[in-house]
DNA sequence: CCAATAGTGTCTATGAGACATTATGGG
DNA sequence: CCCATAATGTCTCATAGACACTATTGG
């Protein structure tokens, strides 16, 4: 293979997941550009020749998401580059997964008319434009994944949280019910996931729940499997 | 950001690993070029612009390692794109894991003085070219934390092996000793692990092995972790 | 009081790990 | 016979899951 100038073009787009009324959420913008004109797409942008691919992902999510980088999970995911996966031309696109608590609907950015969160459970895969419709199940997959080996629910949750809502993420994620009893017990036992305070949550019809933050863990010992059913 | 031409350029790198005479271990090419040149590098090359990435990856997989993709695994790691990663230019590096039993020392190919495999464990990270030695560490962990979910041990043996055979796999790849009998009951008890035979291996100085062959699951349910000790 | 949610206790089944025991080959 | 390795058995402990029970608020 020659090492002659390319042409290359490269991309990030980040499947940018939230809890949304309670339910597992991720950021489409409508395209107001062809190709795919009017279908819906994963925010991205290109990668300015100095920029690291961090930062570009960072970047985008500021400006196409309308989400500040503080509070916000970042994490690369795989690179996608069939050689015609993009009419315009050989475009690699380097994908970014970024969890985050409440996110607001973006105020339509640049280059794009309408944008906001879709439910992953009401979203039909075929008006996705690109193969954006393939990295958003990969993304789907490292979140439901994440969630078993590591303390990563708790990117979904603003600081102070109770059991309850951290169950709500599991439940919303993995798209099951879980027993609150054992959720609770197997939660507080695992060291390094969730440190108690001395504080309780606004009450909700039943006993107050004590809020939690977050524990000094990131990896879950032992897991906290979703398939032993 | 604009959507001029950005001159990017792309490239493959593989961590090509397997097992010789027993130990983890990854091929590795001595550089004589420039930038550092007579370093050890991970077998790479630039991605043709009419080249799909996987097909990348399998071509510099039989050039530079020259190493067949039959009964080889690969899967794609991360991308690595820091801005000045690479001296050259603007150079994205988009990394493959490559899986293999008992792979041969290649041929010295294309652009490679030298190349042969290192013992993971007795590689020294300062050796290595570029940011090669981050890949390097990406690409093993990933590796150690497959063998814990999925079957991929089997790509690290022939067709037939024994269970002290797929034992010594994860021995050498977590780095760790395993009880045998417990490893056993495991292994053939995990439904789509490993199918028996009714054949034997040859003597090894004690009672004669069963041969097994791959099951067809890809997962291991329950896992097989590392951690609990 | 009841309803609702938070949190704990109890029982069972399962699996991991330590370790003993049996099986089967070669000096 | 002894030794080495293969394969199975046994025991203990930890955990998941089902489910009952207690705790604490509001209506």
């Amino acid at each position: 293979m020659t090492n002659a100038v390319q042409n290359f073009q490269v991309a990030v787009d980040l499947t940018v997941m939230t809890l949304r009324d309670g339910d597992f959420s991720i950021l489409l913008v409508k395209r107001d550009d062809e190709p795919f004109k009017d279908a819906w797409a994963l925010p991205g942008g290109f990668v300015g020749i100095d920029e690291d691919l961090l930062a570009a992902a960072q970047r985008v999510l500021e400006t196409e998401a309308g989400v500040g980088r503080d509070h916000v999970y970042l994490e690369q995911l795989r690179s996608f580059g069939r050689a015609h996966r993009d009419p315009r031309g050989r475009i690699i696109s380097i994908t970014f997964m970024a969890l985050g608590a409440n996110l607001p609907d973006p105020t339509s950015g640049d280059g794009a008319t309408d944008a906001r969160f879709w439910k992953v459970n009401d979203l039909d895969p075929a008006m996705l434009a690109f193969d954006h419709a393939h990295i958003l199940e990969v993304a789907v997959e490292r979140a439901r994944s994440k969630l078993e080996y590591t303390t990563l629910a708790r990117s979904f949750l603003p600081e102070e949280f109770t059991i309850s809502q951290l169950r709500h993420v599991y439940e919303s994620v993995w798209n099951r019910k879980l027993d609150p009893g054992n959720f609770h017990r197997k939660v507080t036992r695992t060291p390094g996931f969730v440190q108690e305070l001395d504080r309780y949550a606004g009450a909700t019809g039943g006993r107050p729940a004590r809020l939690f933050t977050s524990g000094t863990g990131s990896t879950l010992n032992p897991p906290l499997l979703r398939s032993t059913q």
